[in-house]
DNA sequence: ATAATAATGAAAATCATTATCAACTATCAT
DNA sequence: ATGATAGTTGATAATGATTTTCATTATTAT
């Protein structure tokens, strides 16, 4: 699906070793479907590497959170998810969630019309209650296709 | 703060019993600041009801989620957090999380902005995507004015 | 009242996640 | 190359939030 080979140089650059075991759940980040599990990471990457265990997933996947190499969600289910972040930081996306099937639906369209309606609202929110802030997530909860 | 009558009805209209443990846990929820967690309700339920167990304090808080009178939000701490709702439902609000202190700040201006935005985007999700929008969240993570 | 059913408290169990620790490994200066 | 240093790892135990279990108690309809 995609390549992680542009993580690998950003690991370095912040002075975090490129070990094998990250490469393999980077690899796994990338050429599988998204918000997955940090269990579903740690069975995905024990196919082709049984030796790493869940810890060194968990301690992954809170490293490149930091790194800004993936993004950290909760649906809501209990258990937290992970996305790669797109090389380019342009690639924004919210989210869609059944409440039903827990089905997760990425959306990136209408961007542009959101960009200029949250940009209005943080500058609004910030001076009003001197706020930084520095990242929004939208979440729609409802039924999907399926489920209805 | 608020009075937790309305919602006394609500419950026995879905046909459950109105007891003395969910009384004490609604009125902390009404009388207290909001967001709150399970184990931050259990506390202050205990001053007047030591005798409610945090067993109970969750099944109910999940029960009065259930029926919609308060609603469970989840911030990133690891704990969720719960909040009556406004008896009439026009009292929504989003939040401002502070990824520093953890604080939380609701706010509810620019709503008429929102609504109007809100509505158009759910029109659009839901034809392309054929998901049937029920609720929506706002979140903007970012520094609190005293940790900024 | 009384039976039928729902709700409760205390404790044990579960689930996701984090901390611990000894063994291992990449990196850098020599 | 080599060895010292600090970063990483896997296995396991520990943690913290939430849920389940079960015997007991309270509430409702009869």
């Amino acid at each position: 699906m995609r390549e992680a080979g542009w993580c690998y140089g950003k690991l370095r650059r912040k002075g975090f070793r490129l070990t094998s075991p990250r490469q393999a759940i980077l690899d796994v980040l990338a050429q599988n479907p998204r918000h997955l599990s940090a269990e579903e990471v740690f069975l995905l990457t024990h196919k082709s590497h049984p030796g790493i265990g869940l810890a060194t997933v968990y301690r992954t996947l809170n490293l490149l959170t930091q790194v800004g190499i993936i993004r950290k969600f909760d649906f809501g289910d209990g258990r937290s998810r992970y996305e790669l972040t797109a090389e380019e930081e342009e690639e924004h996306h919210h989210h869609l969630v059944c409440i039903r099937c827990g089905r997760i639906i990425n959306y990136s369209d209408f961007m542009e019309k959101e960009k200029k309606f949250i940009k209005d609202l943080e500058a609004e929110l910030s001076k009003k209650y001197q706020f930084k802030i520095n990242s929004h997530q939208i979440y729609f909860y409802g039924l999907c296709k399926e489920c209805q």
